[in-house]
RNA sequence: GCCGAGGUGGCGGAAUGGCAGACGCACGGGACUCAAAAUCCCGCGAUCGCAAGAUCAUGAGGGUUCAACUCCCUCCCUCGGCACCA
């Protein structure tokens, strides 16, 4: 008998795979296209770990089924290659961050062949080729060119001891990664994309697509709508207005005082008036200086100054109002600023804090609330009842908000508006290793697009890769790069120097994969319009509210501009799913720090690639963090020998007979069929285990055409071994280009069935019916058994409750009489 | 604080109203062997019992139902996301 060899044969197959196109997704076919999407990863210098794979192999097995199935499949890969490890590895070795990653990317491409991942390997892209990334320019471009790309001093995340700025994700406890000083905040001029602009399209086309619930509510949330008023309060005195953003316009008659942002651009404008403008300023300083963290501190007690010199009024009751500054409220939401009453905790605990006067409008249903609402006693935030709100007393707070924001609208002093958390995108960064931002700036002419023709901006040598002294890109040193010419007036003029963020080159790497080669577009429309939009995207958690949806908003912004085809429709991905992290053994997550990393590499040298495959799927459900078991591996290992050594036999038994085990492998083929479309690799994994179990059970009378079928769906899951006993039963084609077995559902119809027989709800015996047998019959032969006589006891019976196939319950005590 | 996911043997997990613990790991016993490994067979939630069997058991407590891991209510814990958002 011939030993499993799992070295041998998997390279074998490898080898077979990649030197043909079985693989390769055709353009322009008759097919029916199925494009099939995994996150590219960042091909870092530790290589691949078994997290890594974990979605790989759910969509190759994913992938090789639909070909099975007969579709054309799309299962491309590439690597997102620019980003701040390979310039921090480039800074310490000084060697070229392109050297580094092309080391790294050949790592990477191993050991994913290594494990027989069915990716079409001739769309390989990569972020940093700039074949590639001149297209990353040119949209760009299109960005500038439609006004969605703007300049705009904001705080950036600032070490004082580096002297560098520093990207969010190099901020670590609000400390900085490499030297642990505490970062600060400085402004800096930076690029931005109005994604805001986008907003409401982002939220309600969600509604076109098949994300995972939890996905959706996520991008939901962090663009953060949400629909109020905005009102005015006139300034005492002055022409002025101070605007308010609210949802609770139902509280305005409480309203008693107003809080501006220590930011908020009135107390500049109106610094004169200001009685305690030293305090103020004092109080914006040291708001800058606190941290994120510092500031949002939950056990922080609130602070505020207030303006003195400046009123305000209340435009529903026309009362003289203070105005505060205080950290809580923030510069960029809203207007800035907002009214204040006793209905708001933090404004609540403010003026009790101060002083400040208070007023109630609402009330709860709860009198015993209600009561000490009314004596300031507690902070009520909840809805309810309008009172001291003159013609509106009475109304309830969803009533009131309409017919409040009508009243004000009538005198010019409310309006309806939405409101966004979602804020416009940082798109520079102060690095060497990103792609070159195709501006250039020119005293007279302003910022201008670099001419299409000159793309791709291509990065220059630099001899240092740390960013300068003041914070800029190590490319502002380049001055022969730096220095051009206009292209509008042709006079002198320097280029950008930022580099743009890791998001850039990920945005839409999908649509590269279609016509990777193309150098006259993003790729060709006639591909595009045949394989978009992705059939099945699926990536981490993590990504949710930042790639996917940066890349949903840039796609959208393509569609508009017609750089995409409008067949395609507004939406790049049609179904998202997520994928559960790989945890080190005991649960605690893998990292080199804690030197629990699993490399493919070894349980593929140990094992074999199948039952890496095998394990990676069995160890639990697909979308659920879950430990790495090294014991567990062997299981999977065990599965994979049982099926070698049962096809030694079945080969030989050509002529077995035994239908229990056809049954049995028709049931499994439903199994896995279904269980693939619903990612639950788990449990089509265990069936598939069952069969094999019940083929050693049976007599090993495997028949050769339920070899071959199952065979056919071992294959998506252990490729190689089943290629292998696919040739071993003299077949010429490979396995994974049959066609996928279905099942005959006649044939896992059961004829007989055990009938559970329940006293009172609790099984007392079982025994064996024809699987149609009507309700008396079922009575008749469960009344004959003599431990339900037993039970019953001769009791009266009150109820039967009969499920076809299923079971019968004798009801004996008369639960209606019961207390 | 808000939103989401989850809590089942020694461990990973299965079962979406109808036999709780499939499948796998670990463990125990047996066969084969001079021996070991591999393989094969048997057992493996708890308690009581020689056994047949019975009772209890899916984070806790309540409820709906003939029947609840599954549905409803209250609470506890773990993980993930957002977080002074007006």
């Amino acid at each position: 008998m011939k030993k499993y060899n799992p070295q041998k044969i998997e390279r074998k197959w490898q080898d077979k795979w990649y030197n043909s196109a079985v693989f390769q997704a055709k353009n322009g076919s008759k097919k029916k296209k199925f494009y099939l999407l995994v996150e590219f990863p960042y091909p870092s210098g530790d290589g691949l770990h078994v997290g890594h794979c974990r979605p790989y192999i759910a969509l190759d097995i994913l992938a090789r089924k639909k070909r099975m199935e007969g579709y054309n499949v799309l299962f491309p890969i590439g690597w997102d290659a620019f980003g701040l490890p390979t310039e921090n590895y480039a800074i310490k070795k000084g060697i070229h961050p392109a050297t580094a990653t092309q080391k790294n990317t050949d790592n990477f491409r191993r050991q994913i062949k290594n494990i027989g991942i069915s990716f079409d390997w001739l769309r390989e892209i990569n972020t940093t080729d700039p074949a590639y990334y001149k297209w990353t320019q040119w949209i760009f471009l299109q960005l500038f060119k439609k006004g969605l790309a703007y300049k705009s001093k904001i705080d950036i995340n600032w070490c004082p001891s580096c002297k560098t700025g520093l990207a969010n994700e190099e901020v670590v406890f609000g400390k900085c990664e490499r030297c642990g000083e505490k970062v600060e905040k400085k402004e800096k001029e930076q690029w931005l994309i109005k994604i805001t602009e986008y907003a409401e399209r982002l939220i309600e086309d969600l509604d076109l697509v098949d994300y995972l619930e939890k996905i959706k509510i996520q991008q939901k949330e962090w663009i953060g709508k949400s629909e109020g008023a905005l009102v005015k309060f006139s300034v005492e005195g002055d022409e002025d207005f101070l605007e308010v953003f609210t949802t609770r316009i139902d509280t305005i008659f409480s309203g008693t005082f107003l809080i501006l942002a220590p930011e908020h651009k009135f107390i500049d404008k109106h610094k004169d008036k200001i009685q305690d403008l030293e305090e103020v300023l004092q109080y914006r300083a040291s708001a800058k200086i606190a941290s994120d963290i510092e500031r949002t501190n939950e056990k922080k007690s609130v602070t505020g100054v207030e303006l003195k010199g400046i009123t305000v009024r209340n435009p529903a009751t026309g009362e003289e109002m203070p105005v505060w500054i205080a950290d809580f409220v923030l510069e960029n939401y809203g207007t800035g600023a907002v009214f204040a009453d006793a209905h708001d905790k933090r404004d609540f605990e403010l003026a009790k804090k101060y002083g400040i006067p208070l007023r109630t409008s609402i009330e709860p249903a709860d009198k015993n609330i209600a009561s000490q609402v009314k004596t300031l006693e507690i902070c009520y935030e909840g809805e309810g009842a309008l009172y001291n709100s003159m013609q509106f007393n009475g109304l309830s707070s969803a009533e009131a908000r309409p017919k409040i924001i009508s009243w004000l609208g009538e005198k010019g002093m409310a309006s309806v508006k939405t409101s966004y958390k979602l804020r416009d995108w940082v798109f520079s960064r102060q690095h060497y290793w990103g792609e070159p931002i195709p501006l250039i700036f020119c005293e007279n002419c302003g910022w201008q697009p670099v001419p299409e023709k000159d793309l791709p901006v291509e990065l220059p040598k630099v001899k240092n890769y740390k960013p300068t002294k003041t914070g800029g890109s190590p490319l502002i040193e380049i001055k022969n790069w730096v220095n051009t010419k206009c292209p509008k007036c042709k006079g002198p003029a320097r280029r950008e120097t930022d580099t743009m963020p890791n998001w850039a080159g990920s945005n839409w790497y999908f649509l590269r994969y279609c016509g990777p080669k193309n150098n006259k577009k993003l790729a060709a429309d006639k591909t595009l319009k045949y394989w978009l939009p992705v059939d099945w995207y699926n990536g981490g958690m993590e990504h949710t509210t930042l790639h996917l949806l940066y890349s949903r908003f840039i796609f959208k912004f393509l569609w508009d501009i017609g750089a995409v085809p409008k067949s395609i429709g507004p939406e790049p991905y049609k179904k998202r799913t997520s994928h559960g992290m790989v945890l080190g053994e005991g649960g605690i997550k893998m990292s080199k720090s804690k030197g629990n990393v699993i490399n493919p590499d070894n349980v593929v040298k140990e094992y074999g690639a199948d039952t890496l495959r095998i394990y990676e799927m069995f160890m639990g459900p697909f979308d659920q963090m879950i430990p790495w078991d090294t014991k567990g591996v062997v299981g999977s290992r065990r599965f994979i020998e049982k099926i070698y050594r049962l096809s030694n036999v079945a080969d030989s038994n050509k002529s077995g007979n035994n239908k229990a085990l056809k049954k049995a492998l028709h049931k499994t083929i439903k199994k896995v069929t279904e269980d693939i479309g619903a990612m639950k690799f788990n449990t089509a994994v265990s069936s598939m285990m069952e069969f094999i179990n019940a083929c050693n059970v049976q007599g090993r009378e495997l028949e050769r055409d339920d070899l071959e079928d199952f065979l056919k769906i071992l294959s998506p899951f252990a490729p190689h071994l089943a290629e292998e006993l696919w040739s071993d039963l003299g077949f010429k084609g490979m396995c994974c280009s049959q066609k996928w077995p279905k099942y005959n559902a006649k044939l896992i119809e059961e004829e007989k069935i055990m009938l559970i027989i329940q006293i009172n709800g609790k099984v007392r015996d079982k025994i064996e019916v024809m699987a149609n047998a009507t309700q008396k019959e079922a009575e008749k032969i469960a009344l004959k058994g003599e431990k339900i006589k037993q039970w019953l006891n001769n009791k009266k019976i009150k109820k039967v409750i009969f499920v076809p196939g299923r079971l019968i319950n004798f009801v004996i005590t008369d639960f209606s009489s019961k207390i």
